[in-house]
DNA sequence: CTTATTAGTTGAACGTGTTCAAAATATTTA
DNA sequence: TAAATATTTTGAACACGTTCAACTAATAAG
């Protein structure tokens, strides 16, 4: 016996929850089905699940820790910042790929005081995790931005990535290929925007996202 | 009788349950303790409102009508994009302040497909007239922006205001300083864009606008 | 005025997520 | 081994949003 039997019975219900999610969306799928898949009773579900949203969570973690390895393995093999970001965000796409009707129905989240939201307390250690990614991507890089900016950076491509998973969550188009083409134009701007960020005509602007950035994230 | 009477015991359930909502937060108010507050059986609530999110999109409604002939004025008082953007904004601001944190227990739903959200299906028609405010807004204001990107302004204009009133909903900060601050700066980072935006320097990227703008928006 | 039809109102009942005292089982202690 | 303790499992019960058949009040038709 490798694994403790409850372990393999925590396993199993969060699998049969993941089943009946794929089947029922999230908000149809009730817990005495995802009980009844996993054959335990409704009590035993919240023995080892605080609630239907800790499910979630739970799946959440376990895709962190399935992408980790894989996106630090990337990381090192790139070198410039556009396949850095490349690495992060398309081991989302990809790991994220087989639950995407899961996360829709979930992200109506955005409430930061939501325990799900990716800006709550509840989600911060996931959170900074990713965010320790953009990090990296950003200081082995070479990027030129002025130093009062450049600070924000790992964090304004954290945004940017929440951004573009929120519109591949919700878009309906075949294969996603709308928010293919978004990433590939967007990636494309960020780095021409980077490049010509330092030209002298933009200094007014450098002023102004500075201290716009010092508001929205504290004066950290 | 110059109402209805139908139409009173409507706008008292109305009454009641923004009442009741304001106590206790969208979530932990109940149907029963709304219907109660209002004097009526909880049937009641149910013959006027479809639901208890259908409550909050009636005040959605009541709230826009009252603003409109606000937000209306202002317009034919401002000339430049900078004020008409303050008109439009700030009377937001205002209308929605005495209900701000009930938004905030609302605005949970960023999913289009949930009803209540400001990019569903169901709230179409208060947000093409929200829109056809910035579409005055841009028009009737000297811009200089290239031609296939001019378009789009009006709609990336109304998403920056809906950034900023998101922000603004889970703003913990003293009177919300901290969104006022980002609502300036914003303004100005926004103007001083506009501005360069005709520069050749940027050009490179003005293609690359385009074209994401139209993935985003379809082809319309 | 009487009757028929419509508009408004009621509260018990349903299925939901969740709780919890009790029972069953596994583990530790003596 | 036997008793004590800890862990796991159970399903009835609770409060919630919502539905609906039955009822009452208001209005229209004859």
């Amino acid at each position: 016996m490798k694994k403790k039997k409850s372990e393999e019975t925590r396993e199993r219900i969060l699998e049969a929850a993941l089943r009946v999610f794929g089947e029922r969306g999230f908000e149809n799928a009730t817990m005495r089905e995802i009980a009844k898949e996993a054959e335990v009773a409704v009590g035993a579900a919240y023995y080892y699940f605080e609630s239907k949203d800790a499910i979630v969570m739970a799946f959440y973690e376990r895709s962190q820790e399935e992408m980790r390895p894989r996106i630090e393995a990337l990381l090192d093999k790139s070198r410039t910042l556009e396949t850095r970001l490349r690495a992060i965000i398309s081991t989302k796409f990809e790991c994220f790929g087989p639950n995407r009707k899961l996360l829709g129905a979930l992200s109506a989240h955005a409430n930061p005081e939501h325990p799900l939201s990716p800006f709550s307390q509840e989600t911060a250690a996931i959170r900074e995790q990713d965010l320790s990614f953009f990090e990296r991507a950003v200081v082995e890089s070479e990027v030129k931005l002025p130093g009062n900016i450049r600070p924000y950076l790992p964090r304004l491509l954290w945004m940017y990535q929440m951004g573009l998973i929120l519109f591949w969550v919700y878009d309906r188009s075949e294969e996603q290929a709308r928010t293919m083409l978004l990433y590939e134009k967007t990636l494309k701007m960020l780095v021409v925007t980077l490049k010509i960020a330092g030209v002298p005509l933009l200094r007014p602007l450098h002023r102004l996202a500075a201290e716009l950035l010092a508001v929205v994230y504290g004066d950290s």
